[in-house]
DNA sequence: CGGATATCAGTGTAACTGAAATAA
DNA sequence: CTTATTTCAGTTGCACTGATATCC
C-alpha cells in the first residue's frame, strides 16, 4: 500500500483520513495486546472499572462504546481469566455487577504500559502540541457525534 | 452509547479517538452513497481513474489502499454498472487495464457532491481552521505509516 | 403496562490470507 | 527461477440486529 499517492480527492478527505489513520492505529494496539493475550476492548472496560468501580454490564458498554451483545463474550473471557468478578445485584435482580480483581489492576497497569508506548509508535511524525491539538480536536468530534449521531 | 462519560484514559487516547471519530465518519459516507447505490470504495476507484487515467487492478488497489483480492469483487460491481470498462493490457497480458467511462464520471459527480456533503456534517463542530489543521495532521499521520507501518 | 437488563444466535461488512493460474 | 497480476475460496474481527427471559 502506498497511499501517498492515492487520488488528490481521498486525501483532501476527511472521513478516508480517519479510516486511514485508524487502521494502523488499530493494528498497532491489537499487537502490542495480543503480546499480553488481550483485547483492546479488554483494557476499556478495565479502565472503566478500575476509574469509576463497579457497575452494571449495561453501563460498561454505554460508557465504553461496546455493544451489549458484544460485551457479554468480552465479560466471560475477562471473568475466566480472573481479571473481573461477575455477582447479582442484590438491589436490581436484573443486572449483574461487575467488578475489576486484583488481577485486573495488575494488567490493566501493564496494558498502560503497552499502550502509551504504542501512542509514541502511532504519533511518532506529530510534535507534542500537535498531538495535544489532534486528540482536542479528535475529542470534539467524537463528543458531537456521542450526541448527534446515533448508532 | 454516552461516550463522553467513558474513561479518562480511554478520552486521553488517540488511537481509541481515532477509531471512534472513524466510526460516524464511516457511518455518514456509507448512507450517503448507498442511497446511489454506490460504497466508498468505488468513490476511491473512480476518483484514482478519473485523476490518473487508466490503470491496472494491482496499482489501483496500492493506491488507494484496498486489497487486490477486494478490487476483483470491487470492479466487478462497477464494470456491471457500466462505470468502468476493463480490458487485457497487449503490453502485458497479465494485467488488466481498468479506465472510467462517460457513466463513471457522471456517477463520480454525484458522488463528489455527497461526500461534500457529509464533511460537513462530520466535522460540523469544528471552525474551518481546525478542520484544515486535522485534515493536515491526520495527512502526515497515514503517510508516515503508509512507509513505516507494512499491513 | 412500559422500559431496562443480560443473554444468545445470527447478519453484514471490511480487512486480510493462502493458493492457483498465468505471464513478465 | 523468481516475481507480479488476477482470481477464488476462505478466515477473522468488529459493529450491529433481533429475539427471548427476566425483572424494575
Amino acid at each position: 500500500m502506498e497511499t501517498s499517492s492515492a487520488p488528490a480527492r481521498l486525501r483532501a478527505l476527511p472521513s478516508w483520513l480517519l479510516n486511514q489513520a485508524a487502521l494502523p492505529a488499530q493494528r498497532l494496539v491489537s499487537r502490542a495486546f495480543g503480546a499480553l493475550g488481550s483485547h483492546r476492548h479488554h483494557y476499556s472496560v478495565l479502565s472503566a472499572l478500575d476509574e469509576s468501580g463497579p457497575a452494571s454490564q449495561a453501563d460498561l458498554g454505554r460508557r465504553c462504546g461496546i455493544d451489549r451483545s458484544d460485551m457479554v463474550a468480552l465479560l466471560n473471557q475477562l471473568a475466566a481469566d480472573g481479571l473481573v468478578a461477575r455477582s447479582p445485584d442484590p438491589t436490581d435482580r436484573r443486572r449483574n455487577v461487575v467488578s475489576i480483581t486484583g488481577r485486573g489492576r495488575r494488567r490493566l497497569r501493564e496494558l498502560d504500559e503497552q499502550i502509551t508506548r504504542v501512542q509514541h509508535e502511532l504519533l511518532a511524525p506529530l510534535a507534542p502540541a500537535d498531538r495535544k491539538r489532534l486528540v482536542q480536536m479528535l475529542t470534539v468530534l467524537v463528543d458531537h457525534h456521542a450526541t448527534h449521531t446515533p448508532a
